[in-house]
DNA sequence: ACAACTTGCTTCATCGGTTGTGCAATCGTG
DNA sequence: CACGATTGCACAACCGATGAAGCAAGTTGT
């Protein structure tokens, strides 16, 4: 590979074609490979290929994109990559939007509604092909703004109502889950009473699923939950922290901790008090599987979930209609008892 | 916002220029802060703003690119979101861009050598002003393709020798941590040999820098460090559980872990064993940190790499410079024995 | 009243590919 | 050998934004 001779300037077609004798046009006909339909000869082909090779030559896809009518960019705006959901949720769209030969870009908007449309906007800038908004807080927004732009929304993990949704099955995992942590609570701390809910914001929709499930469970077992046992303070760990220490006592020694984020917040408050606990928690981080306390943990189906994704993208949904996924229950710890 | 009426064309500034009457070009002008250096009146152009926002235009930045010199993208390539250290990296590489004004495009390589240069040359087509690339299998060859392109690299967490590097006093902080473990061996559980290296890979330049701090620290002591105390396994969990299976014997109940992922296949095997044992890692997590057992972590200073990594990108330094971070020691569970 | 400026625009070429259309040369057929 | 078909390519019009150059109308100075 000789770096190029006319330093600065990038070689174009326009520099393999004087190089190669032949037009423009034939140069870019054989490096987007539809060369054969349009009858250039194996001989030439080769030529130019050589030659492309030799010069490093790079094409322009901003030229060949502002041509095009299709980018095939994906874009995806994502509140954080700091646990290993939305780290998972990344790479997968990533390997997925690879395979079918698109480019994606993901963009991470810290949870800031601004950010969340400046984001957007910048997608459409770049005329991707679609967007998938994940865990945004304003979802409908988005959707609004990419609709007057003719690009196709999907919402990822939390639901829209102007665009089609996929999310996890928050209601049916959080009942199974709360309905663990009272066995494991019975069978290790003899404790019948109802659980401590910790972590997320009541106005969420994922958090009121969540609840909705917790709920249900207690009721099949005749148990009313005070409001006093639901503590909705936020995901962020110190913020749990501190709720706690408000709480007059712990008036549960079996928790149901809303995800990892919160969780990290509940050990540390629940290591600095002497008593027997037991948790679960909905979310999934190997360490925290290997908390001794942990009764178990929900793990969402990233997999399932974009595939389904990309099936939505890829059919002519444009309705608001709900992908429900059903998520897997970790149990751990289970015949271990101190 | 009214929808386009021109159903599937994107508005474009000759549109707005026929709903203003003015030319493409004043229309351009406004649209990108330049109209007072071109003496467009505030009356055309408070026009053309309204005109923009009533029909939702969004410039193209393909074409917009493609006259302009410089793209503002700035491009990064990454192993894996799957750990704590590189989401941190990709989140804060993202805000440290956007404050600058610039664009920018993460890609996750899987750490696949094959996909690391077709991430690059991806990035090139898309005309990225630089390119940084994070714990690359061949960060050379990465350099070599950037730097036909004219595009110019910076290499994080990994050094290369075509470009400058930002790295981790690997050495530094692993000697600290190994002799914190010694430290804490010894004290708590009466143990004063050589320590048990688990996790990397030998030809790795992290690892060998690594080990370097492992063996120095062991020297100062007067202590020989035997062949098989040192299993350079991968970074894989099941890799680590499995090595770990293979010794006759665990040989020291005090372990330096290289990664937190090597960890989580270490902390899985040990806790089969009926043995007390404390070890210390070469990584951070939160959940890693709640365990009993763990005497340390290493926290790479991502903050301060990043920093280091935009000044270089915004210097004139083109030579293969190496700027070493220091990394933070985090002490854990100390006072705590069973 | 006329030259010299200033103001406020418009015109046009350009960035690098893409693609419909056209055309000369070669080939095949009766 | 004449005629249509096929092969192999070149031409030129785009895609949308940008900015240098230019130009008409209004303003200022003498």
């Amino acid at each position: 590979m000789t770096r190029q001779d006319t330093s600065g300037r990038r070689t174009t077609i326009y520099d393999l074609a004087r190089l190669v004798d032949a037009s423009p046009s034939a140069v870019s006909a054989v490096l987007n490979g539809t060369w054969e339909k349009r009858r250039i000869s194996r001989k030439l082909a080769d030529r130019v290929l050589e030659a492309a090779d030799t010069q490093g030559y790079a094409r322009n896809i901003q030229a060949s994109l502002l041509r095009r009518e299709t980018s095939h960019i994906v874009g995806m705006i994502i509140p954080k990559y700091d646990n290993r959901y939305f780290g998972a949720i990344a790479e997968q769209f990533e390997a997925r939007a690879r395979e079918r030969g698109l480019f994606p870009v993901i963009t991470c908007t810290q949870r800031d509604p601004d950010l969340e449309l400046a984001a957007a906007r910048e997608l459409i800038a770049y005329r991707a092909d679609c967007l998938v908004s994940t865990g945004a807080t304003n979802p409908d927004r988005v959707t609004e703004l990419c609709a007057a732009a003719g690009i196709r929304t999907v919402n990822l993990d939390l639901p829209g109502s102007d665009a089609p949704s996929v999310i996890s099955d928050n209601e049916a995992a959080a009942r199974d889950l709360t309905n663990l942590i009272l066995d494991r609570g019975r069978d290790e701390l003899g404790w019948n009473g109802p659980l401590l809910f910790v972590g997320g914001r009541a106005s969420d929709h994922n958090t009121g699923a969540r609840l909705r499930g917790f709920l249900e469970a207690h009721h099949a077992r005749g148990l009313a939950v005070p409001d006093e046992n639901v503590v909705t303070c936020g995901y962020a760990a110190a913020k749990a922290e501190q709720a706690l220490g408000n709480l007059a006592s712990l008036t549960s020694p079996a928790i149901f901790v809303n995800s990892t984020i919160t969780l990290e917040g509940v050990v540390r408050w629940l290591d600095k008090q002497d008593k027997q606990y037991r948790f679960g928690c909905f979310d999934w981080d190997p360490f925290a599987a290997l908390l001794k306390e942990n009764v178990g943990m929900v793990q969402q189906d990233v997999d399932a979930m974009l595939d389904e994704t990309f099936e939505v993208i890829e059919s002519d949904d444009r309705g608001a209609s709900v992908k429900r996924i059903a998520c897997r229950l970790n149990v751990l710890n289970a015949g271990i008892s101190d």
